[in-house]
DNA sequence: CATGAATGAGACTTCATTCAT
DNA sequence: GATGAATGAAGTCTCATTCAT
């Protein structure tokens, strides 16, 4: 059917023509917002248009559609907070020093970068194919477990590490960061590097070296 | 001889209640697995009531709508499952056996329970408030914490742990069985017990007093 | 996300409770006239659903979808249609005077019935699978075929018709059906028997044995 | 020598003219390939454009909108068509032989000028002023019907032809051919003409005079 | 002039929820 | 009390059309 013209609008706010990649950056930080308020299935590309303060349409101008639009906001997401950790990280420094400055990092995040990590959070645990099994989980940690595990190994090399399995305590690692960014942010009032020192405190007493 | 056999033994109240009960039993157990096929959103009710094998306005009589059935849902499941692991404990036993019994434990469950655990995991980060926020996230685990903590300053008092803070081991040790399941989850193949065993080995050995 | 429960509307019309079939004639017959009057691209649920006066979720409650809406009401007029003229016939009646019966019942229902053939038409020239190709037309012509085919061979036999090709002049004779109620269509001040008539003088008195 | 070869022949506005020109076919041949592959519903101008490697917006400047381009394209073809046909016929020969001819051309073209015939009917079956009645079907055919009168009258005059209702006559002639090319479509195998043979016998028994 | 980013109306569809039977 | 027909709000997505560049 043809559709009936649309009359011009009278004034308005002018129409903006910007470049692709700052269009999908606009919209990507409107769904992390939103991610983060509502949060995954409270989602909807209505509201993320209105926050970006664009038209519905130009969603599906940018992306794909809606998991297009969720995937690209976790990659762009994750590659955002792994730069963070990683590149204030001395990668010199004995592991154990390392850990801890990972963990003050990642607690530091924790709280200015509240809104990307629940967002990529909530992705994470929702985005799912067709077939109802997840896109992204496995691959997301998957990838970040090796680089741990070579982090640990060399800290045994080196002796200021204990003899533990390097995989199991990787899993733990990030468990214990979620955790912790979990009830940081749920508990505005406790210092964030407080409880990183304290939960580094736990595991480096134990696998320090005596 | 006592009753005649003829005559119902309860009364019509109590043959309600039960009608009831099996009912919500019966719904309740629907939506878990519905919640582990198809994740929280994807959820419809209409789907939970026809793998119920119950009329949809049912659902209705037995729940107050679909967030009092996912409430209920989460309540019924954290009642399972706390008591799968908490019974299974011999309380009396040293602190550390304790940990490492219940490790092991959870690792198991999060096996023959993986539907039940995941269908909670999917409400807790999903359900919420109109406003926005969570609904149950918080107070599910915050009210765990001071059991654990109580167990941890036992065992510090015992002597058989060393100095760290007990909330943050609590957290910490929330994360690291949260992680455990969903990466035991994803590899099936991996043996339950072995993960728990070393992940016991990695806490246990540091906060062990030497 | 959780719907907002809607108000109850005040007054208003009662919620009417019909039979599914009830309900499915009714909003076939309002498809049916939105195809005669908009065409088939023209046709949107929406307005089937208000002009049946029912609301738009009715009719994925009687139908799967669009398609389903479209095939269903084209089966039905189809029905109705091939009825209506096979009922009128006396097929014991000699061939050529079959033929002509038949043409003038066609002509006659190309008036009284104009708008479901129509719709019919839009119907078998317009749905189609998902791949492109369309979905009714070769079945629904292909079946009648045979039938025709069925009583040509009768005339030719009986000595009444010539000896054309059976299937190439079952093919012609829906040709020329169809273009005659188009025309009839468009020119409504023309007696339809008159045409009909007119028609058979043209090949029976080319077929019929002199 | 005559003109500077490195001077365009040309000039500019003759140039800009036939570059419009092109980029009308072009979209023009697009339109008829999108209308044949999907349908007349299912044609896009965002697709068209794609495939006629032009922009999307070149459309409204070569066309004032899609109903625009659809007329064009329907006149364009066809015009194509008619001349294909009309072109290929000695309109000296005795008019039995004339129409032979004719059918066999039409089945033929049927078989390679398929698409365009395609869009044609597609386009003339669903284009629609805004209040619903169609744009084009009538016109299309009323300006055929007087040729054939002619034609036939002709035949009438000089005793070849029996004493049918020629405007009937041409209607079901219409009907026939357009009926012969959707046969021929759906049946590649067949011999396009051996079927305009036969049906070339049917009438022309019949009509020619005894 | 041509391009394609941007718009906005409207299409199909799903689903929680209500309520006549 | 139980059922499922009916509703209506809201969601995702498509597309003709406009217009800044």
């Amino acid at each position: 059917m043809t559709n009936s013209p649309s009359r011009p609008s009278g004034s308005g706010t002018r129409r903006q023509r910007l470049h692709e990649e700052q269009r999908r950056v606009q919209i990507i930080t409107a769904a992390v917002e939103e991610l983060a308020d509502r949060g995954y299935d409270g989602l909807s590309l209505t509201r993320v248009a209105a926050r970006a303060g664009v038209s519905k349409g130009l969603i599906w101008h940018c992306f794909t559609g809606k998991d297009d639009l969720m995937e690209s906001t976790a990659t762009a997401t994750i590659t955002t907070i792994r730069d963070q950790i990683a590149n204030s990280l001395d990668l010199t420094a004995p592991v154990p020093d390392i850990i801890r400055a990972a963990l003050r990092r990642a607690a530091a995040l924790g709280v200015t970068q509240r809104v990307e990590i629940t967002a990529l959070n909530r992705i994470t645990h929702n985005l799912r194919h067709p077939d109802g099994t997840l896109r992204l989980t496995v691959g997301t940690y998957e990838e970040t477990y090796p680089a741990q595990e070579l982090l640990f190994r060399r800290g045994q090399a080196e002796g200021t590490l204990g003899g533990f399995d390097t995989r199991v305590m990787a899993i733990t690692y990030q468990g214990a960061i979620d955790m912790m960014l979990g009830y940081l942010g749920a508990h505005p009032h406790i210092a964030p590097e407080d409880h990183a020192d304290k939960l580094a405190d736990i595991p480096l007493a134990g696998i320090r070296r005596s």
